[in-house]
DNA sequence: TTCTTTGATGCCGTTGTGATATCATCATGT
DNA sequence: ACATGATGATATCACAACGGCATCAAAGAA
């Protein structure tokens, strides 16, 4: 198999030309060359692909079948040299992203949606993980992003903001503060309180239990639930209430109610977040894409 | 794009080592050759394939993609080379093959499946055709080989028998002779027929006038039909009797019943034909099958 | 440090490739 | 029949590509 793509391709040129004379016009080059490029392709093969008389040129039936693989062949280095260059540019590529429920339930959605139309070549494989666990992973290079609960200060990250939601009340519909219109977060002293597992909710947890600080009271626990379906469910069960973000009306169950807090400006800011060192290009696309749309 | 197999061969065996001297030895060339190889073909990319410190060698991102691109290139050519060594052998090729409903009611359904086993790579189209006509277009190169009513006696086609099957005579089930062990061929004189129509069924209706001759009448013709299911759908309708061949038994319609002749030794023989001269690889290759078959 | 391993580089001979000029063959027109 | 034109093949020469050998430079190991 001592030939090379060049051989290819003149054959294929003379192949389709059907004429030496035309074919080696088309490739720029004088007409021996191909006559002799030819040749070797076919001595090289044991087979013969053209009848020539010295009038006409015709394709043998071997000549055609190879002529279609050759096409094919050189279909596919086109299409390895363009997919190449994608990979350079990081246009081709993987993205292993993480979120938590709130990102999930929030923007993440329509941003990777938005991003895939912009980078039709890069994959994106969305991971769920709680804030702690992800940006573990974000450090050992097991995630490329992680959409988390914020804010974090860690100098070894980069972030962006993509959304930043009011707190809201959850509660079950027979509940006699379910009916109002707004309550106060001080109305919810003394509940019982459904909050997610301290093993991946530490994040949340700690900001829930800083504002009900700031309101002059301490969250009394009645249960712990894995993730938000969890503790909506022991909600649905009338076990307690929550405190969950506006996010919540995207996954909210039946019998369940939201109440916006009147005197509570504070928010629940879910940020991506990805290591300042060794960005692959592939992430600083992402990473800019994140950073144009905040 | 100046290059050529060799540079993505050599490549290849770069990256799947990820060694240049074990890759080397593997291609049975010197260790320089490859490093000036890896590097042209970095040039001539514009791209960094391989990220290579003096003790080791890694792929960049595009040299991922490009190694998975030169493993699919790399194995299309050997397919292509492959399937062309089997069509200059014939063993890759394309039949056009007629059948009369003689033969596809009888033996060409096994010749056809028992062929395709032995030779996977040649396809075949059935092609449906009266005799005269599949002679006709056997002369014009537009059919390969024709399973015809024989004989015929024309030099330029070579044949072989294929079926020889005894006439039978076909009754609607209402019929007096219909529960008869055997019919001798004399009673079905005076019988209304149903017949093909002549412009296609000429060789048969021959046969079939010849052998009543013999039997001492001429049959009345009550209906022409355009196949042997119309001819099969109007005996349905009790308008008349046939002659056929046993080979009708496997196409036989309910309240249809077949007879054999106790008094007739005539068969009517199912010829395979091809053309005698300019005989393809793949032509020749069929006519040996049908010639060791018989 | 010194040794070993590994990829890169320089040099030289061989092979592959292209351009030009020319030839042989065949169809066409007179 | 003969001249003409078109077409693919061949010969030759120059240059580029390629392989092999010897050698270098860098980085880890003893």
């Amino acid at each position: 198999m001592n030939f090379g793509l060049r051989h290819i391709r003149y054959f294929a040129a003379v192949a389709e030309e059907l004429h030496f004379r035309r074919a080696a016009e088309r490739l720029n080059v004088a007409q021996p060359a191909l006559s002799r490029s030819v040749k070797h392709l076919e001595a090289q093969l044991g087979v013969q692909l053209l009848d020539r008389s010295n009038r006409r040129v015709r394709l043998t039936h071997a000549g055609t079948v190879f002529l279609s693989g050759c096409q094919d062949v050189l279909r596919a280095m086109e299409g390895v040299i363009a997919r190449t260059n994608k990979a350079t540019t990081g246009e081709l590529g993987h993205l292993v992203v993480g979120y938590t429920d709130f990102a999930i339930c929030g923007e993440l959605p329509a941003i990777l949606r938005d991003f895939q139309v912009r980078h039709p070549d890069i994959t994106i494989e969305p991971v769920h993980g709680f804030t702690a666990g992800q940006l573990e992973r974000l450090k050992t290079g097991k995630l490329d992003f992680g959409f988390v609960t914020g804010p974090i200060h860690q100098s070894e990250f980069a972030s962006v903001t993509v959304q930043d939601d009011p707190f809201v009340a959850v509660l079950y519909d027979n509940h006699p503060l379910a009916s109002r219109n707004g309550v106060d977060l001080g109305e919810l002293a003394g509940e019982p309180f459904v909050l997610g597992n301290p093993s991946g909710w530490q994040h949340f947890n700690d900001h829930l239990f800083s504002i009900c600080r700031h309101a002059g009271f301490a969250p009394e626990v009645a249960q712990h639930a894995f993730n938000s379906e969890g503790i909506f469910g022991l909600i649905a069960c009338e076990m307690g209430i929550t405190i969950h973000t506006t996010c919540a009306e995207n996954i909210l169950r039946k019998g369940l109610v939201l109440q916006p807090f009147t005197d509570l400006d504070a928010t629940l800011p879910t940020i991506a977040a990805w290591r300042n060192s060794e960005v692959t290009l592939t992430q600083q696309l992402f990473a800019e894409f994140l950073v144009d749309r905040g």
